[in-house]
DNA sequence: CTGTTAGCGCGTTCAG
DNA sequence: CTGAACGCGCTAACAG
């Protein structure tokens, strides 16, 4: 394994002004920064993060936490594209990722979770959707110990920044559009659980709607499962014009649901996830950037660990009509 | 942050004392073991994986590899399986992991694979699913600079384990279960790409089949791509009697194919993701256990960083009948 | 502008 | 059976 010393002696120059190359600093002459590159490129150098990691508590690692607890196929889905997106994100800012998957974590402590942490040498990290009820990831956040971005929830404090769409805007306009095309006064607004700020979120949008356009809204919690959603919509779809779902896999539920019924009304979902493509052909839903979000996560936290101030960022999405050549890839 | 220096101090004892009793070193007196422990326990101590890495070659941490580059909401989920499955086993056998998205690497060179995982202070590594024409991965594991096991494929070596179902089995199981529900001679048979070792074995086991029931055999490849199953099957699929996927995804396309077309035949596919409860009641299929599958392999990793010869694995499968209630969850 | 000197936290001889 | 001393590869003051 070549190290930071073969190239110091290939160069003729000392270890540390390697080291001043390799990260970017100023007041090296031109002439040893030549000499250095050329050794490293002869050499194929390539520093070792660990052992940068542990020399250096400032640089640090960052840990992306992910939630696959949930067994649906849209979590997987939504994972994925956080996971992918960050990363690229993080290679390009030359930043040292390790994913965590907070299931290893189920039974700890917020002290075991930040001491493991801290084994990592790990300063920074990107959480995903944080329930409000989730307290030892509440606590891991409220000690910040750690500079931290939040995707999905409304955490911003001095070292943690959080990051989302407009969820109520887009619950809004998703259901509005939808109604426009296909008009009705008596709507189903299938929620998710009861404690997140999505879900709340979400919610305040539609009632917002349902001001505007004087509908008469009733609401129930189907905790993002497609089964609840589709026993909600045989019990008290009936009566609905048309049934706003606050996820896409509950929309999937509640379609299903009026099919069994012999009934055909308008439905519509939040997301964007691809299993829509199969099976959610005409309805509305939000489409979320997952791995723009996520990539604006990374840059976030980098400001961060920068010593700038937490604050909270807002990106954008889309409203989309689905037809099944989505699905053709 | 607390230290090996700070137990060893709370301890009476000497760092390097500590440091045995944390890696069940023989010739320590329990005495000095309890006093060690209880310090462990009284200070909350974590050692810093990091540290280790540097300090010690031989311990090493293992990485995963994943390719998440295949956009299809199967490989999202076979991916997700696996994952949970190789972490559950690390975090029991006590192995640092890392996991690494083979997308991060798509123009680099084996060299440069290698010594970013060198770089990591990586010795064990996780493959799954090589396919035969990933020149970098291929080399990756032929110049063994690192334990090896690869799941699903076929390259055991001194320093290299493979890990897969019995493909061809299992292939000739489910066509054959399915064409004795319902009979037919003339079948299409719907593969996967030309060159992987799975692939492969799924027709063989077909063909094996064919041989002893007489079939009239038609194969083509599909790619593991949902449309394009779907194109062969318009194309093809009227004068078969049955059609047998080497995917779950490529049956789907099939069975979409069949009902454009207005007809109704038997269809099979192969893996077990979830996406078929949603869209494939009443069909054949393989139902891998993925995290299994991937905890065995972190099991055949630890052997071969202790110094054991490579070899090959096999695991268990499910031959399976879908329902819809499958999807409730 | 460059080289010297200390550690980061831990594993590992090798004397005692 | 224990502990002092060294080094892994690198960064960070501090001299020069």
């Amino acid at each position: 394994m070549v190290s930071i010393k073969d190239v110091a002696k290939h160069a003729g120059v000392a270890i540390s002004t390697v080291s001043k190359v390799l990260n970017n600093y100023p007041n090296i002459s031109e002439a040893t920064r030549k000499k250095v590159n050329q050794a490293v490129e002869e050499l194929n150098f390539v520093p070792n993060s660990v052992a940068a990691a542990l020399s250096s508590k400032r640089a640090g690692r960052v840990a992306l936490m992910i939630d696959l607890n949930v067994k649906t196929q849209a979590i997987d889905e939504m994972a994925m594209r956080y996971i992918s997106g960050a990363i690229t994100k993080a290679m390009e800012l030359n930043l040292d990722v390790t994913t965590i998957f907070v299931f290893m974590f189920q039974d700890k402590t917020a002290d075991e979770l930040i001491r493991y942490l801290q084994s990592q040498s790990i300063t920074g990290i990107i959480i995903y959707g944080v329930a409000e009820d989730d307290l030892v990831l509440q606590e891991l956040i409220l000690r910040e110990k750690f500079k931290c971005v939040v995707v999905d929830a409304d955490h911003s404090g001095s070292s943690t920044s959080s990051i989302t769409i407009d969820q109520q805007q887009a619950q809004y306009e998703v259901a509005k559009k939808m109604l426009e095309e296909s008009p009705g006064k008596k709507i189903l607004y299938i929620s998710g659980d009861e404690h997140s700020y999505v879900t709340e979120s979400r919610l305040k949008g539609m009632e917002r709607l349902a001001r505007e356009m004087q509908l008469k809204l009733t609401v129930e919690y189907a905790n993002f499962s497609e089964s609840r959603a589709r026993e909600i919509t045989l019990q008290k779809g009936a009566g609905a014009d048309a049934i706003v779902c606050a996820s896409d896999l509950m929309a999937i539920g509640a379609r299903n649901a009026l099919k069994e019924m012999g009934k055909n009304k308008p439905v519509c979902g939040f997301d964007g996830i691809s299993l829509m493509a199969y099976v959610g052909q005409g309805m509305y839903t939000i489409r979320q950037n997952f791995s723009e979000i996520s990539a604006c996560a990374m840059e976030e936290l980098q400001r961060l660990m920068n010593g700038m101030e937490g604050r909270t960022v807002e990106v954008g999405y889309t409203l989309e009509k689905l037809s099944y050549t989505t699905s053709i890839c």
